[in-house]
DNA sequence: CTGTTGAAATTTTTT
DNA sequence: ATTTCAACAG
């Protein structure tokens, strides 16, 4: 009965939630609440008792939590096993593990022609898909109207949430995109031309992967053998899936049987992104037999922390059911602290963060949370200058970096000669190639059928005579390639590279980034995995690519709220507390978005395990350039209300200037400077 | 047609 | 500060 002790490390709602049988069923976890490690156990649980690991497939929100979870599952298993009993693991089939996307991809790889896809397909990631918009929108006259038609951003977020909201254009527009109202004739037109785009060019975009795999599960014929892959479903993090992967689900198990979903409705972030809250609320409706587990006992933070959390999401209006308590009674009460400037801020942050370290707290094992990703790059500057290692979560990714973008574009026009997205961002690169021509010899490119020995009909202009031919070499090299991956990219780097140098100011470290990226192409399969991967799962960083982190490498960790996702850390930091950046200035406009908000900001507060400090800086520049010197006051967030404040200790950092404390924050005993202006301000308002 | 220059607008979160 | 757009020279 060994897997019965290795269960009773759980508490008996998760046992209960392992242990549940075929009917479908939903947990609800809490912050906190050993939710990974339910779901893990669950999945080893469902292998010790007999189904085959290869029938399991796990969903998750990011790859990396999905190679976590399938990791601890063998762990799991292999405790079991070596205390005697069997367990059947057989080597050949694997968990199929990973996201929404990756999954689909794999799956359309495979079956993709049942729905008329061309199984070499690439994948366009959000830039890529922007691209494409825009070229759409200057050739359908779109950009220069009289009235200003909506930037190539705003067109691809109206219609991804189209897609995945399943909505109609017109609902999506009034509700979220108000000012678009007198365009959603041209913005039809625009997306007709997008969708046929796509097509021609055999690409797809990331709602193409979802949309497919859904036609894949209700085409008559491969439907049924595809559902058929999968006796067990786990899907993680539910609360921030959309109606799209919603009906996914549901074609995949349309009585929930083996269906298992994993969410917290407190901790829905995505809406931007077309997620919605109420796939989790109405989960027990559309599957009637439903068992729903509540987990509410909090094995991450202390009870102050806690009480702070469960102050700030009682803002919210929606009622939410669970109340999380821990066992862990005593810890230091949260600090919410003043600090003067960002300036300050950044130095309050540093020399805390230092301060836990002597205290034996190692970097990597604390966190600075922010609201959106340039929030940092004070703190930032001032890491870089007392030589504190930290790594950044969110924001730019490297693969995002122009330079990068290049290279894979090359890859991939090799990859699939009709990805014209690819095939323009390449063509553009060459001095004596602009937009028109390049666009007649993607178009010469096509009719040869992808064959690149038509370019030498071409003509080229005297700027890229010589390097012409060498292009077409190295294209038709790679089309036509047996070589390694690495080998691949080196060559496009010696072509590459002196393009770069024409195109770039400070070339060096554009450069060193590529060499990096050849040595660790070896890691990826073959190259359309590389491409789709790379699409799918954006490495954040080059140290991101070099593989897992040494186990001596000691950063601290900075990310923004939504990336942080899923984690915790003994140490947590909020910065940037104030109204305007925690609700973002651009998410207030309707109350359903400032309660978006506030969970966010309740997310961030659940990562801390013992100790939280939440940074609010009075003076903040607005605008980013140093002439305008525009810099106002701001106001605590309005998710700290004094009720809520209550459940803090309000601190003010002194600043290392400061005579009498020389760099130690203080507790504000007298009136902090907050209160001060709080007080000047109630002359008016 | 391309590539450069200067002026004007814009500024979240991410698979 | 960065990105996008329009105008002009080669």
């Amino acid at each position: 009965m060994s897997l019965a002790r290795v269960l009773a490390d759980l508490n008996p709602q998760q046992r209960k939630a392992v242990q549940h049988g075929e009917e479908p069923l939903l947990i609800v976890a809490g912050a906190g609440t050993g939710k990974t490690a339910t779901l893990v156990h669950r999945v080893a649980w469902l292998i010790a008792n007999g189904v085959p690991p290869g029938h399991i497939l796990l969903l998750t929100f990011t790859r990396r939590a999905a190679a976590e979870m399938v990791r601890r599952a063998g762990a799991v298993l292999r405790r079991v096993a070596d205390k005697g009993e069997s367990v059947p693991m057989p080597g050949s089939s694997r968990v199929w593990g990973g996201t929404f996307h990756a999954i689909a991809t794999r799956l359309l790889r495979r079956y993709g022609k049942a729905v008329g896809l061309n199984p070499r397909f690439t994948i366009h990631d959000r830039s890529d898909s922007e691209d494409l918009m825009n070229v759409l929108r200057s050739e359908l006259g779109l950009a220069k109207t009289k009235i200003r038609f909506p930037q190539k951003a705003t067109c691809m977020d109206i219609y991804s949430r189209c897609v995945n909201g399943r909505e109609k254009l017109e609902d999506v527009v009034c509700a979220h995109f108000s000012w678009c109202k007198g365009r959603v004739d041209e913005l039809k037109e625009l997306f007709d031309a997008y969708v046929a785009r796509k097509e021609a060019q055999n690409a797809l975009d990331y709602d193409d992967l979802l949309v497919f795999w859904h036609a894949l599960l209700t085409h008559p014929q491969v439907g049924p053998k595809v559902r058929s892959l999968f006796h067990c479903v786990l899907v993680d993090e539910y609360q921030d899936t959309n109606a799209l992967q919603a009906e996914i689900i549901y074609a995949l198990c349309p009585d929930g049987r083996g269906l298992t979903v994993v969410g917290d409705d407190a901790q829905s972030i995505y809406s931007f992104r077309g997620a919605t809250v109420r796939n989790i609320l109405d989960f027990p409706k559309h599957y009637p037999n439903t068992t729903v587990a509540t987990l509410e006992q909090n094995y991450r933070s202390t009870q102050p922390i806690l009480r702070a959390a469960n102050a700030v999401i009682g803002l919210a209006s929606q009622r939410y059911i669970k109340h999380l308590w821990s066992e862990h009674q005593t810890g230091q009460v949260p600090r919410l602290v003043t600090c003067e400037d960002e300036d300050d801020q950044a130095q309050f942050v540093a020399n805390q963060v230092l301060e836990h370290r002597e205290e034996g707290i190692l970097l990597r094992r604390q966190a600075v949370l922010f609201r959106t990703a340039h929030h940092s790059m004070v703190l930032e500057a001032e890491l870089a200058q007392r030589n504190i290692p930290f790594h950044k979560y969110g924001g730019l990714k490297f693969v995002e970096t122009a330079h990068v973008k290049d290279l894979l574009a090359v890859l991939r026009l090799a990859e699939n000669p009709r990805d014209e997205v690819a095939g323009t961002r390449l063509l553009l690169l060459l001095p004596g190639i602009g937009p028109v021509r390049a666009r007649q010899l993607l178009r010469l490119l096509a009719e040869a059928g992808g064959d690149f020995q038509a370019w030498y009909q071409w003509r080229p202009p005297e700027a890229c005579e010589s390097l012409w031919p060498k292009l077409i070499q190295l294209l038709q090299g790679l089309a036509t390639a047996r070589q390694e991956l690495p080998a691949q990219v080196h060559q496009v780097r010696l072509f590459y590279t002196p393009l770069l140098e024409l195109h770039y100011d400070n070339p060096s470290p554009r450069a060193r980034d590529l060499e990096q990226l050849e040595e660790i192409a070896a890691r990826y399969g073959d190259r359309p995995s590389m491409l789709a991967e790379i699409a799918l799962d954006p490495p954040s960083s080059t140290q991101d690519l070099a593989g897992p982190p040494q186990r001596d490498d000691d950063y601290l960790v900075l990310s923004t709220i939504h990336s942080a996702k899923g984690l915790e850390w003994d140490v947590v930091y909020v910065i940037h507390a104030a109204d305007g950046c925690i609700p973002s200035d651009m998410a207030t406009e309707s109350p359903d978005q400032i309660e978006e908000e506030l969970r966010l900001f309740y997310v961030a507060l659940t990562r801390a395990k013992s100790c939280l400090y939440v940074c609010h800086p009075l003076r903040f520049f607005r605008g980013s350039s140093k002439f305008t010197d525009a810099h106002g006051l701001s106001q605590l967030t309005r998710f700290l209300p004094k009720g809520v404040q209550a459940e803090f200790r309000r601190v003010t950092w002194a600043g290392p200037d400061d005579d009498l404390q020389g760099g130690e924050y203080r507790e504000a005993m007298a009136l902090s400077s907050q209160r001060v202006r709080d007080q000047i301000r109630s002359r008016w308002s």
